[in-house]
This record gives C-alpha cells, sequence and structure tokens, in this order.
DNA sequence: GTCTATACTAGGATAGAC
DNA sequence: GTCTATCCTAGTATAGAC
C-alpha cells in the first residue's frame, strides 16, 4: 500500500463520510471542512467534490449515517421496548440515555439529523432517516399516552430535548459538572426522562 | 453623520459587542467573524483590534454581555423569587423559561458562558458573570431542597439542560415542532422544569 | 482611535490531465 | 475516479499613515 500514489481503495465516499463523522465528534460541525476530511483519507482535495456536489451534501450523508447509527443502537439496546412485560417508562429512558450518550460523543444528533437547512424539498434519504430513529422512542411514548398521538410527541420532545441539552452542555464543557463523564451523562439523561415519562404518562 | 467617512461616534468597543450579538444572534457563533462585525459596525476591518486582541476575545465579550443580560431578566422576570410567599416551583421554572426564550432568540447561553475553551486561567469577568447568573435558578433550588447544595445543583443543572436542549433544537429548525415560537419553547420548558422541580423537590 | 493596505491562511469549488 | 493545478472568496491579524 504506497503511501499517498495511486488510487484510493475501495469505496472512497463511505470513507469520506466515516472520515466526516470523525472530524465532527473531534472539533464539532462548524469544523467540518471538504478539505479536511479528503486530507484524512488520504486523497486530493478534489476528489471529494466526484461523490459530494459541495460540502453541505456532505454533512447530509455523515447525517444521514448518524440516523442509522442511533436507530440501530436504539434498538440494540432496547430490544425489549414494546414487548410485553417491559416498562415503558424504562424504554423511553433508555432511548434517551443512548442518545445522549451518541451525541455526547459524536456531536451530531438531532440538530442535524432534523436541521432545516439540511433537507431539499424532497430529500426523501434524510427525511426516511428520521422517522426511523424516532419510531423507538415514540413507541415507548405512545405506550404511556394509551395510544395518544399528540400527547407522545410532547413526551418525546421533551424528554430528547433535555437529552439534548445534556449531550451538547457537556461538550461545551460546562463547568457546572466538569468532571462529569458520558455515562454520568447518561445517568443524568435517563433520570430526567424517568421523571418525564412518569409524569406525562396516562395509563 | 458621514457615511464612512472619519471615525466612529463614542462607544466603538460597546458598539462591536453590540453588532457581534446582533450577528450571532442571526447566523449562530460559528458565523461570528471579526470583519464582518466591522462592517456591522462601519468601520475598516483593522479598527476592532484596538479594542480586542483577536476574534475569542470579542466572542467572550459577547458571552459576558450576555451573561449580564440574562441575569437583570432573571431579576426583572422573577422579583417575587424567594420572597416569603412565593412558589419555588413556580421562580425555577421562570428562571428557565427565561433561559430558554433568551438563549433560542440570541443563539447565546450557557454553553458560551460557561465555555471552557472561551476561558483563560484568570478570565475574573467571565467568571463573575458565570456566576452572577447561576444565583438566581440557584436560590430557587435551594429553597426546594431545603439547603441541600448538590441536590439544588443536579436540579438546577437538570433543568437548565432541558431549557437548553429546547432552545438549540428549536433554532435548528427541528422538524417535530416545526411550527412552534419561542413562546412555545417557553411553556414547553417551563413545564418541564415544574416536573423536575417538583419531582426534585424535598420540602 | 481609526484608516488603508497588505501578508497570510484556509477553505470551497472547478478544469483538464491521466 | 482520482490527481494536480488553479481561481476565488473570506477571514485573521499586523504595519504604518493620519
Amino acid at each position: 500500500m504506497p503511501k499517498r500514489a495511486g488510487y484510493h481503495h475501495g469505496d472512497l465516499k463511505a470513507a469520506l463520510v466515516e472520515n466526516a463523522l470523525a472530524l465532527i465528534a473531534e472539533r464539532g460541525v462548524a469544523a467540518l471542512s471538504v478539505a479536511e476530511v479528503a486530507r484524512r483519507a488520504q486523497v486530493s482535495g478534489g476528489a471529494p467534490y466526484r461523490h459530494f456536489p459541495n460540502r453541505q451534501a456532505l454533512l447530509r450523508a455523515a447525517a444521514v449515517d448518524a440516523a442509522h447509527t442511533l436507530t440501530t443502537r436504539f434498538e440494540a439496546e432496547c430490544p425489549w421496548s414494546g414487548k410485553p412485560g417491559s416498562d415503558p417508562v424504562n424504554d423511553l429512558a433508555a432511548t434517551a440515555a443512548v442518545y445522549a450518550k451518541f451525541t455526547a460523543e459524536n456531536g451530531i444528533g438531532f440538530d442535524l439529523i432534523f436541521a432545516a437547512e439540511l433537507r431539499g424539498q424532497d430529500d426523501q434519504e434524510l427525511t426516511d432517516a428520521g422517522r426511523a430513529v424516532m419510531d423507538p422512542p415514540l413507541r415507548a411514548a405512545l405506550s404511556l399516552t394509551d395510544g395518544d398521538a399528540k400527547a407522545a410527541l410532547t413526551l418525546v420532545s421533551r424528554t430528547f430535548a433535555a437529552a439534548h441539552g445534556h449531550a451538547t452542555l457537556w461538550r461545551g464543557g460546562l463547568y457546572l459538572d466538569r468532571a462529569a463523564t458520558v455515562e454520568d451523562i447518561a445517568v443524568e439523561t435517563a433520570a430526567v426522562a424517568r421523571t418525564l415519562a412518569t409524569a406525562g404518562r396516562t395509563t
């Protein structure tokens, strides 16, 4: 494997998304640059433009990828969700904790997955990914509100706003809990989620 | 008043901070540039550097200003706080709602006021401003936890994380509540705060 | 205290060779 | 499909005139 000569290996597009996610995780969304991603993928500055028309398209691809990962984790870490005998309060809390941890670690969350500026009028892929990621928490919420969709949406919205706030403030190094780890964030988020779920349940 | 000739009027330093805040409110922190602020203040690109050594110093000044404004609003909109007969649950909720509204509108909040990267080792001004801004919510929380400082801090931390999440997700145009206004955000935040305060109260 | 001018950096994006 | 080369824009920061 020569170190910069010739072409890139198999799938540059995927490698670019991967490197974009890594860069965002390290330095935040604002610091994402096509040039730096190209450097990390060991390709020239022009190469990414064969796969993405511009920076925003790369960012969108990263958001879609993040949404998929998040969906997978929801399903992996809450496989009991919705099953008879499971506690929907814990189910919702589990998704919130997973979200907080993911967002804190990766610097990418609903702010990007649902970003108005990122979706064109017909961005089916990102729209679908967004819908899919909301499904597990929404299912948990629905069993708390006895099928009341509006109440469930409010509950999910509040719960994930709290999760998002914990994640972003932690990322910024908020001094209130300077010594906190990602795990602490997840625990705090779960506690808040449980409180909100208990208060919001109508069953 | 000639339109670009001669000097600036009285207090350029203050005008720069003002314009920096306006720019952040419009386009977010990432888009803050010394050059654009200079343009808006009708001065040359070099002028700001007489007052601030670099971009970060300008941003820090904006954060300090925001903290002062926030402190003032806390005191203005919750003057009854701590007084006998006031409900500390409502007091805390009121501060959270004020915070959410301020942050949603201005794009600047605890993420900057307490940003690790923004404070030098001896940044007394920002440190003091941060302490002052935490005082009103902390006082409300303390009367809920019967003076237990640790519990009060946890309560404030959770409450304001939720407020921050609501504000930032709203700013990003999160599609869940696309039609929401700042007022809706404030109402939602207050509701969450009340739930958390009620659950966290030990008195 | 502000201006003008300038050096420098970095990124976005495109064109044409291979 | 990737490279090299290049253009353009925009921002940071400094120097020296007034």
